[in-house]
RNA sequence: GUGGAUGUAGUUCAAUGGCAGAGCACCGGAUUGUGGUUCCGGGCGUUGUGGGUUCGAGUCCCAUCUUCCACCCCA
């Protein structure tokens, strides 16, 4: 007799890997209508979608994001496959879609190419609400443009997509971080006024002021903040060029309406931004506010070996946008309802409701019903539940008719149609 | 990666170390073909998991996992 451990019969109780989550069939609707939406509002402003694999090499992100970056150092999901290549989870979109516009040669026809993606990315970082480790982002990108109009038509995007959810309590806010030249002659500036002071900066401030001193900037510790009283701002070091662009974009999202605020100390944490930086912030949402970043790179495409092109593009993840509407109590999309709930009683009915159930919705009609309720009370509220707009109720008597009783759920009302007229 | 909380029924929450409960939701019924309201009935859940202390643990201790808050980072 062979004894069983008992464990051998327990199955292991499974459970979603840290930081990611299922999105459920009750739930998946809002996820449905935050896409189409953001598809639709892509679409009026003439951007196509585009969709890359998950995984690409490693270096193309090292390259691109930046090696420096927490995002590479400390947060992607590495493996190899069976030959040896590394590869990386992609942690954020526009890498994967300037490699696509290099390799696949997508400016061939010059001017500008604007493309759209939405689809999950990943990070190895510590959950909170609003940060998981595989999250769903949606964004565009513009390529082969330096012109400052499409900063502004890019913000005016999201702009336009937030406004179209309902949702109203975010701000926009805009900086410029200037090219390379102006990028390293205001990091030296930092570097100098820092300079005495660093014996007063805390540990991570210490850090920055060697890796990027323009972090210190929004140091949460009151004494580094009472230090960065008076410390210049990006936007005076910004050479000719720079300067003129930002003051561009500013005029034209003042055209368009569109309200926001320059903040100076706004800084990306992607390596590869140039000039625009901006950001949208909803302040009711904690720790994790931001609800869509961006800016330009200038240097990116011709980084990832392409021809030297200008581009410009933003994130968002949509876990933020569905906390935001919460916040808001906005609605998110309806749950999908059939228009007919199917109601059978009595022997012949039943038998004949499964081929003129199936004729419904081959003709293109929702129908929902359930054979294992018999009575027309556990029906009726089954219907009623289902969020039906009608019940159709079948008994022997409309069997032998053929007709079927429409019952307006709503109303009340009920009328005899015959099975022909339903069924064209 | 750092610090601090949390975990009990589908869900929101109770339960001095002493029989694991309630609201909502859900299911069934209120005399045989009409839902929502009302009334009646229906709860053994590995108390996240694994150890330990104890006559006895949801409760105390240790470990671990999850989620949450802040830092960090960022979408």
């Amino acid at each position: 007799m062979v004894q069983f451990n008992k464990e051998c019969f327990v199955a292991a109780k499974y459970q979603v890997p840290r930081g990611t989550f299922d999105i459920l069939p009750q739930d998946s609707y809002k996820w449905e209508y935050i896409m189409t939406t953001f598809r639709n509002v892509a679409k009026r402003y003439q951007y196509r979608e585009i969709v890359t694999p998950i995984f690409e090499t490693v270096d193309l992100f090292e390259r691109s994001v930046g090696d420096t970056s927490d995002i590479i150092q400390k947060e992607m999901y590495k493996f190899e496959d069976k030959k040896g290549r590394v590869f990386a989870l992609r942690p954020e979109g526009t890498a994967p879609v300037v490699r696509s516009y290099v390799e696949n040669n997508l400016g061939a026809n010059g001017g500008l190419t604007k493309i759209f993606y939405i689809g999950p990315m990943f990070r190895y970082d510590r959950p909170q609400a609003g940060r998981y480790r595989q999250f769903y982002q949606y964004g565009v990108e513009a390529i082969g443009s330096e012109h400052p109009y499409v900063d502004a038509e890019v913000i005016a995007l999201q702009y336009t997509f937030l406004k179209e959810l309902g949702l109203t309590k975010f701000e926009v806010e805009v900086n410029s971080v200037g090219c390379p030249e102006c990028s390293n002659a205001y990091n030296e500036a930092l570097k100098d006024y820092y300079q005495p002071f660093l014996k007063e900066l805390c540990p991570d401030c210490l850090i920055r002021f060697e890796k990027n001193p323009k972090r210190i900037l929004d140091c949460k510790v009151p004494a580094c903040k009472e230090i960065s009283k008076d410390v210049p701002t990006q936007l005076e070091y910004l050479d000719e060029k720079c300067l003129a662009h930002f003051e561009m974009v500013k005029s034209y999202l003042v055209e368009m309406k569109i309200p926001f605020t320059v903040n100076p100390h706004i800084v990306r944490g992607l390596d590869y931004y140039t000039r625009t930086a901006f950001e949208f912030i909803n302040r009711n949402l904690g720790a994790q506010n931001a609800i869509g970043g961006g800016g330009r790179y200038d240097k990116l495409v011709e980084q990832v070996g392409g021809k030297d092109s200008p581009g410009i593009g933003f994130a968002a993840g949509i876990e933020r946008l569905l906390l935001s509407l919460d916040n808001e109590n906005l609605p998110i999309g309806e749950q999908p309802k059939p228009l007919y709930y199917w109601i059978a009683i009595g022997e012949n009915a039943r038998k004949h409701s499964i081929l003129t159930v199936s004729e419904l919705r081959f003709s293109g009609y929702s129908v929902d019903f359930d054979l294992e309720k018999e009575s027309l009370k556990s029906q009726m509220k089954a219907a009623d539940k289902s969020g039906a707009k009608y019940a159709l109720i079948y008994g022997d008597d409309e069997y032998q008719k053929h007709v079927v009783i429409r019952k307006n759920l709503e109303s009340g009302k009920q009328e005899v149609i015959s099975l022909d007229e339903l069924i064209p």
